[in-house]
DNA sequence: AAAAGTCTTGACCGATCGGTACAAACTATG
DNA sequence: CATAGTTTGTACCGATCGGTCAAGACTTTT
């Protein structure tokens, strides 16, 4: 008896993932995903509730298609600290070559959590303590394989090489450039050597 | 004939700052402002003229009140070393200790630059060369003085501890607690040893 | 005390904010 | 082909956005 969409709702979040990610939650207008989604308010309202659920399920979107995908191919690298310098690679290169230095929907929405409620800090909190746990556990690796000395802790090496990240991420949008970018990443790898 | 104002302009502009910097420009509006600063709005438009101007106001007396005093005390230290390990331990403690987790002003304005003009960025761009300039003479003073290994590249070694601090600024941020943020600050300061 | 000039107050502005209501359009089922 | 069930388009909503303006309050100069 229904009537099927005339639109695709994976297309309409991702679309407005762009957005909500170039310009922020509240930078971003009612206006701004109407036209960016191409849907009516009628549509929007009807397939998505609001404006903050469908930033929440964008959040989700960049979280298990960017983030989580790019951690699992690394996993299934050979080398670990290969995997980890790949890893801080991927990083230099989206936050460089991106002309719209968008930078990392994570970590821009970590600087606002105060403006969102439960659901979207535990979806970055348990984002960057993934990513945190890849790092431990290839320098876990890659001292059982003698690739990585012995003497550096592994906790909290994974946690100077998340701040790198992090670092990269804040600076790559708009202050330091490309070479600057790949000299951070550089010397935070000197800490696994 | 004129008559004093009945508040003081600096006053005002300080608990702007706090507003502006706790919240962001947008999420900032006109009545946080006014209660903040105990204005009405009349007074408020005819002292700072729009929002927009007490914003850069506000980052400037950050700027130099907070960063530029912080850099000065630190040089005017006797040991280069213990220059950058106290300028860690400022930030850690800053960002750990701050019950509203504002973080730094200029980190959390830098990830939202498209939503500000030329004046801004130069602002938070000329900031961070200059904790980056405070950190290569300080490695290059270490240096000379035999207390800093002479393998140490001091400008890329600078962007490094630069990138950390912005990582320390952002996790601090809600996500890391002080115990992970001193453990990030450490692994960072083996780069100098 | 009158005049001149600045500051303050509060009413008011159009624009935009996110969100709702509802009728028209449409498709699948009986 | 009727009708039940959804989606779509649009008019509309109150609230809030940043900002303006004119009149009154006040202090200083003459």
């Amino acid at each position: 008896m229904p009537w099927e969409k005339t639109f695709d709702e994976d297309k309409a979040i991702e679309a407005a993932m762009l957005v909500f990610w170039e310009k922020g939650y509240t930078d971003t207008s009612m206006a701004d995903l109407l036209k960016a989604t191409g849907l009516t308010k009628g549509s929007f309202y009807n397939a998505f509730g609001s404006k903050h659920d469908l930033f929440v399920k964008a959040l989700l979107k960049y979280d298990v298609s960017n983030r989580r995908v790019v951690l699992q191919e690394l996993v299934a690298m050979d080398s670990p600290i290969e995997s980890i310098e790949a890893f801080m690679n991927a990083v230099v290169n989206e936050s460089a070559d991106d002309s719209n230095k968008k930078g990392c929907f994570l970590v821009n929405t970590s600087l606002d959590l105060n403006s969102h409620e439960e659901q979207v800090k535990q979806i970055i909190t348990s984002g960057f303590a993934e990513v945190e746990t890849f790092f431990k556990q290839m320098i876990e690796l890659g001292q059982l394989r003698k690739d990585i000395p012995e003497s550096i802790d592994p906790k909290s090496t994974a946690k100077a090489l998340m701040g790198t990240v992090a670092g990269i991420r804040v600076l790559g949008r708009g202050v330091y450039d490309k070479a600057a970018l790949q000299a951070l990443s550089e010397q935070s790898l000197r800490l696994i050597h």
